[in-house]
DNA sequence: ACCAGTTGTTGGTCGCGCCAACATTTAACT
DNA sequence: AGTTAAATGTTGGCGCGACCAACAACTGGT
């Protein structure tokens, strides 16, 4: 390696790459989000925190509604649910009308837990955007979700 | 869940947010990107193909320093690369003057399995961009330049 | 009554990123 | 020169997000 590639780079062919700076921007957007939930979380990870506000946005569900709303695959609901119960944020009772089926619930305390976790993912948001300026952080997420149709 | 949301979608408190946007552009970029390599990449990942670009960039070097070029970890280097020499894409040499350190090269077959990569990412980023009219995808990757720092 | 579909659960895989430990070898410092 | 520090390649492991397959229990449609 005859010069000095400063660490963390990346080959030419790669380092301009519209994908590549989409996996950077991702990296650099997830770890900071990683990075405020173990400080100011409790230990939930980004499953939690869409659980936890699909049931107070839409109420109680099912596991399987849950799933459907939040695109998180049936079995990973099933274990974060049971890391929300244990932690007295959720609540799992059985549907009367179907034997099988669940009924989650927030609780009070779950809620308490959401809207701190809102805080932290509204700095979170902060931190991403900090080196553009507002016109441009609205052009960058206008463009994504024009990307995302 | 009394009214249905379409599958797929999350909750309003999350839907719009930056770090979620940027974790859905990732989810479709390297999709994408997989998909491309897993029909025309020989069944090789991101990071055979990162490597395979900083021999071809920066000419034979250490695993150490292949490392440290890309961002990769040591292990995972090995491990990469062991994969690419058992199919003779690279070659790993003794270095003459230190007992421990490896030279590796691309091969022939390396640069020529690259040149093909190449194709396909370059086909990957059309497909990402593909929403984006030409002007949007130099402000977007303008944008993603400055976000990056 | 039968079959098809749903639900919750268990257990597994994969990619990317990261870390700890270890033997081996080289370089730096006294 | 001798001791210590650092580098190198390797093994094995972890975490997160995202999937998939299979299963028993249950429901609904025909």
């Amino acid at each position: 390696m005859p010069m000095d590639h400063q660490p963390g780079g990346a080959p030419a062919r790669v380092k301009d790459r519209p994908t590549w700076l989409i996996s950077r921007a991702f990296a650099r957007s997830s770890g900071l989000l990683a990075a405020g939930f173990e400080a100011h979380g409790g230990g939930l990870r980004s499953y939690h925190y869409r659980l936890l506000a699909a049931l107070e946005e839409w109420g109680p569900a099912s596991q399987a509604d849950l799933g459907r709303a939040t695109g998180i695959d049936r079995s990973d609901v099933t274990a974060v649910l049971s890391e929300l119960e244990s932690r007295g944020l959720v609540a799992r009772s059985a549907d009367p009308a179907h034997g099988r089926r669940n009924i989650v619930t927030v609780t009070a305390a779950g809620v308490a837990q959401l809207l701190e976790l809102d805080g932290v993912v509204d700095g979170v948001q902060e931190q991403v955007l900090d080196p553009l300026t507002e016109a441009q952080r609205r052009q960058f997420v206008a463009l994504l979700a024009k990307l995302l149709g």
